[in-house]
DNA sequence: CTGAAAGCGCTTACAG
DNA sequence: CTGAAAGCGCTTACAG
């Protein structure tokens, strides 16, 4: 490799040390057809020797970012998403697009956010890990690009360039209390976030709801909090104290659980003997903590491949948005027992 | 807000719009002074009423993206790198830089990827999330940007454009030992990263070895594993199965300690009156494992916001390489007991 | 303080 | 198959 210094090459030095037009380097550069073997290999030889690279900014200005596509994550130390972001740019890149990463905080506007990057950055599409229903409604119909939402049903939105992949919420709930009530729990208390939004909280719960009221039981106690354990920690304490004589909890996600279990313990409770514990998610914690918790796992490689599949058909062939919905599968854990 | 359909404004139209020429609007962008407040306002008028935003790429491109601050990460989900990441971004954007974020694969070469990028994005500098010493020996001097390699310590490295931030990690080794040693434990496993190299799995073992020969101890038996919690869960069985009578494990970071404890517990061990865990690192998560997980604790926000104000002074004020060693700190927690 | 013009490093018709 | 030229949306001397 020959060494350099100073300001780094651009496409015209390329084109003059290869001997040929700047045309034909560009042509090299991305692999067009309209030009010969030979040329290609002579001038790919000198950009390998000197060791350049195109500038992608300049790039990208001309082509739109055609091959980017924008990546927005709600909140930023979720573990649940982590292995998604992962997956999602693994796949993506695989389809020969690029992923750009931005994560904003759970308070911010993630549809207005978005549409600002969107100018910015000119992406294919975009793909949003979570999200607020209300933000959607109020600013997505700015945005034109195909996208897709991960984690969340937004077939009630309606959008013709918005598609979703999501585990259905609603009967992942049922699910939960028909595992709860079946070890013989009858007062179950909730730890979650907005249990009355149209997002998978508000849905889990009411599923939940139906089945306590098929059953006759009483519609369950619970305590908002955010998906944090700290947050979970003090949200669990506050609702063994409202929630009298409650045998069991149903936390919305592996971190709430988590954050619960730590909770009960310090107030001298046996988990699962003295209450139960079921999650969400299915997180790799999960099957790490002391005890395992028990949970309804989300089938994270289904979402993320799904999630780029859709989106890279909406950008290419101009598929229709579509609604994905997966199962949540339990997944027992020490964590809860029966009574 | 105007509804604007199909293509995204220009600066052009902005000018237009606004009765005045583009480099007027570009003043008004950029917030020079060499524009009077009035026309300032008019023209922030008309953007915010079409909700124009300038294409990033373009402006990149004229500004070689000087605002950029490129921060590559080893490894995608780290407990431990994530709320660094959060902070970093945050510390940045109040210093006027965005953050574009990229994590790349523990077996990646980060030192060349990052050079790729820099051609690629022409960010004004670069922030390395932990790092292989002999991938920056290998290929650092490609790399003129400042920059700072953060969690590792690169002053043997003798690099002028790298600076670092990281805890002492011999010192930190040493401490894991006298805690260890001062609550009776003679026969100790570990279980981490790369103990031979320069990084600071290699430097944690070196000071542990130390106070070992100090206090008459053997070289403590060590199983290699990755940072994630099954490749920690098969390593500690492995650990144990080699270290008889093994009574208590130093865990080169927490993750690998939950899933060691976790090993501990499946093979009907009790943690700690059978065998003690100390971990490394002080994440959240460490609080609120049970037990608790005994630590070292990084000072992770002085360490981000020392990244950020370390790098932004070489890059505006050409400040030179310096190399800052923090202390990790001991928290006890009921993983660790005495013998 | 303001605008017309040049130029950043690319890509892409267009003409050969 | 190849090159000269136009143009992408900005910023920044330069001249007023």
């Amino acid at each position: 490799m020959i060494q350099t210094t100073g300001e780094p090459l651009t496409i015209k030095d390329i084109a003059r040390l290869a001997g040929c037009g700047v045309s034909t380097v560009s042509r090299a550069l991305n692999g067009s057809n309209e030009i010969s073997e030979q040329t290609k290999e002579r001038i790919n030889e000198v950009i390998r020797q000197y060791n350049y690279t195109p500038n992608g900014n300049a790039r990208r200005m001309r082509r739109s970012a055609e091959k980017t596509i924008l990546l927005i994550v709600n909140g930023s130390s979720n573990l649940f998403f982590s292995p998604l972001i992962e997956q999602i740019q693994i796949a993506s890149s695989s389809a020969g697009f690029q992923i750009a990463v931005n994560h904003i905080d759970e308070q911010e506007d993630e549809v207005q956010f978005a549409s600002r990057l969107c100018t910015e950055l000119r992406p294919a599409g975009v793909i949003f890990l979570g999200g607020d229903m209300r933000n959607f409604k109020r600013s997505f119909a700015r945005i034109k690009l195909p996208c897709i939402l991960s984690t969340a049903n937004a077939e009630e939105l309606g959008f013709e360039n918005l598609s979703s992949v999501s585990v259905d919420d609603y009967e992942g709930g049922r699910a939960a209390a028909e595992q709860l009530f079946d070890r013989g729990h009858k007062k179950v208390g909730i730890l979650g976030g907005d249990l009355s939004s149209y997002g998978p909280s508000g849905l889990r719960y009411g599923g939940f709801c139906s089945v306590c009221s098929e059953r006759g039981a009483d519609i369950p106690d619970s305590e908002l909090c955010a998906y944090t354990f700290s947050s979970a920690y003090e949200a669990a304490v506050a609702l063994y104290h409202k929630c009298k004589g409650m045998t069991a909890v149903f936390a919305m996600s592996d971190i709430i659980a988590v954050g619960a279990v730590r909770a009960f313990l310090d107030m001298g409770k046996r988990v699962p003997e003295d209450i139960s514990v079921l999650g969400f998610d299915g997180i790799e914690l999960s099957e790490y903590s002391n005890p395992r918790i028990a949970t309804l796992a989300q089938p994270i490689h289904q979402i993320s491949s799904l999630s780029v599949r859709m989106l890279v058909n909406m950008i290419e062939d101009g598929a229709e948005a579509s609604h994905v919905t997966l199962r949540a599968q339990f997944r027992s854990g020490g964590s809860m027992g029966r009574i």
